[in-house]
DNA sequence: AATATACGTAACCAATCAGATACTAATATG
DNA sequence: CATATTAGTATCTGATTGGTTACGTATATT
């Protein structure tokens, strides 16, 4: 996977809990970075990296009112997450009829 | 997150793109390392590291047949990533029905 | 105009990652 | 029993990550 590639990659971008916190946070409304960074043990800056991040994945925009810049979730891009892993369902759930069934027959 | 914790964290386990084609390899079946590594341009002993990482995330489990080693697709632990983005379905399902909306009115 | 606030970026650091090659242990085969 | 095959581990390397503090710039406030 090349660079850029690799930046826009969503899987990457959710890699990361305190990124999965922010998008979490970002659930609620959008908000400025001081607020989001209020909620973290971590510095400024540190968020302001990770928002990058999440911006490079399209999972969040960003709208300057001000001197404050807003970060708004932009769920979309989870789709392609969300379909790797539907590939993925009707093996579990298969997985989990087979144990049911063994349990049932002990 | 604590060393353990991350090292059983699904999130970490699928972002790398080469652990996530060797989870979709698997779904054909169980495999030995050697069958696996075969499908990838990486040396073998890469392709065991990615296996460690799948394992330690319990994602795959090892079955010794002979000098062999079968790697087998346990796909349960993805029902937690798949639980976290379902939270957002309904966010990104709003939002393509706002832009079909949209595009109705225009 | 001077100061305070919001926030991105640069520079740096330690830890982790993903790959390689070299080696070892276990098992199968001639 | 000697040799070949399978696969994990050790060690090394360069790149990336996630965090920090210091700084610059734009906007708001007094």
């Amino acid at each position: 996977m090349n660079r850029a590639r690799a930046a826009e990659d969503v899987f990457r971008a959710i890699a990361d809990p305190t990124r999965r916190a922010i998008l979490d946070r970002l659930r609620a409304g959008s908000a400025p970075v001081n607020d989001l960074a209020a909620d973290f043990a971590q510095s400024r800056p540190a968020i302001s990296k990770h928002l990058r991040v999440l911006r490079e994945a399209r999972l969040v925009t960003e709208q300057k009112v001000g001197r404050e810049r807003f970060y708004t979730l932009e769920p979309a891009p989870l789709q392609r997450a969300a379909g790797w892993l539907e590939g993925y369902r009707g093996f579990w759930q298969h997985n989990l009829d087979r144990l049911k069934r063994h349990l049932e027959e002990t």
